[in-house]
DNA sequence: AAGGCGGGGCG
DNA sequence: CGCCCAGCCTT
């Protein structure tokens, strides 16, 4: 192994004492909290990917009573687990979570495995949720490198690599294979990302009331509002769709699963056509032409835009009353108001789905 | 190494 | 508006 280790010169006993009696003293109450039940850790780290935990929280207390077990997890309809998820973005993150489960079932006697190598090999663990449930759950000394703590280690230890580079995370990981407590992997690790959580946030961060202050090399020459360093810009692209609500005289409607990859997997919407596929004054013989239905009327409903991290969508809704419905796929039903309640779909939809309700 | 993959909240 | 959030997977 070559000694290409940055100098980690801070006093490290006095940094791990400084910063776990801090999270000791001052963490947030959260459910994931109460016991270390390493299937409810797990389940909180899949969760808290790319999410807040505000917003994790309600999905975390709703999901472990519909499945608060591995086993129940294992079990559950692939559907309903779905619409567990509804709304917290990301899905292909429960799914691979279901199947992780189930290996863990089929493979490790239902017990989640404490090797390093057998958990990290399971579907949807990376390496921080790797090292983030191994040290949580079962007090391991590895690293749970996230965004949380490259920004709190730049700072400290003045890393200025670009953390939007894959090969970046490696440097953090061997900063905190130096610094960890081995007495306490546990509290260290949620230390650090609790104070990027709290005190040592991407903007105006609260150094004044920092419990590592004096350990910090960006602080002491003043440039913690520089740190990270993070190049990558997101460009968005712009989609435009009719969202085609077909309704019959019992006020049911044609609802479809997109495909099994890629964007909103397995979800369920409103059949939808890119504008540039038709235009609007042939929507009537395009809907006769692809669903075999014939619409009586149209009507436009509220348009809704939504955002995703790389693509916009402009939805123009249009609402067409029809005399008889029926499905031209397999991957198509016929529901009404209360059946479509049970179906997972993304929140662009949910909005649509809304203003039918009134 | 780079891009796909959600949704919400903030300045 | 752009940026960030307890990232992972595919190409």
């Amino acid at each position: 192994m070559k000694n290409n280790q940055l100098p980690v010169t801070i006093n490290i006993p006095q940094f791990r004492h400084d910063l776990i009696t801090w999270f000791e003293q001052e963490q947030r109450d959260l459910p994931w909290r109460e016991n270390q039940d390493p299937y409810r850790v797990w389940v909180s780290e899949i969760m808290l990917q790319q999410t807040k935990v505000e917003t994790v929280i309600p999905y975390f207390h709703r999901f472990i009573q519909s499945f608060p077990t591995l086993e129940a997890l294992a079990e559950a309809d692939e559907q309903q687990v779905l619409k567990a998820w509804e709304g917290l973005g990301y899905y292909s993150r429960v799914r691979n979570l279901q199947a992780a489960v189930r290996e863990v079932v089929a493979d490790y006697n239902a017990k989640v495995p404490e090797d390093a190598e057998q958990f990290g090999n399971l579907k949807g663990v990376g390496p921080y949720t790797q090292g983030a449930v191994l040290s949580i759950a079962y007090g391991k000394a590895e690293p749970a490198v996230d965004g949380n703590v490259m920004r709190v280690l730049s700072r400290i230890l003045l890393i200025q690599e670009d953390i939007a580079k894959a090969k970046t995370r490696k440097i953090f990981e061997q900063a905190v294979r130096q610094l960890i407590s081995h007495e306490n992997p546990s509290a260290f690790n949620q230390g650090l990302m609790e104070l990027g959580a709290l005190i040592c946030t991407p903007r105006n961060p609260s150094c004044l009331l920092c419990p590592v202050q004096v350990h910090c090399k960006a602080y002491s020459e003043g440039i913690q509002h520089s740190l990270p360093v993070k190049t990558k810009k997101t460009k968005q692209k712009d989609e435009a769709y009719y969202v085609l609500v077909m309704e019959d005289k019992d006020g049911k409607y044609i609802l479809e699963q997109r495909p099994n990859e890629g964007l909103l997997a397995q979800m369920w919407q409103f059949p939808m056509v890119a504008t540039k596929e038709v235009s609007e004054n042939l929507l009537e013989p395009y809907i006769m032409e692809r669903y075999q239905i014939n619409c009586q009327s149209i009507d436009q409903l509220q348009p809704v835009k939504h955002i995703f991290s790389h693509i916009k969508w402009d939805l123009n809704v249009i609402k067409c009353r029809c005399d008889k419905l029926r499905v031209s796929g397999p991957a198509q039903q016929i529901l009404s108001l209360d059946e479509i309640e049970s179906y997972p779909l993304p929140v662009s939809h949910q909005k649509i789905y809304k203003q039918l309700l009134q």
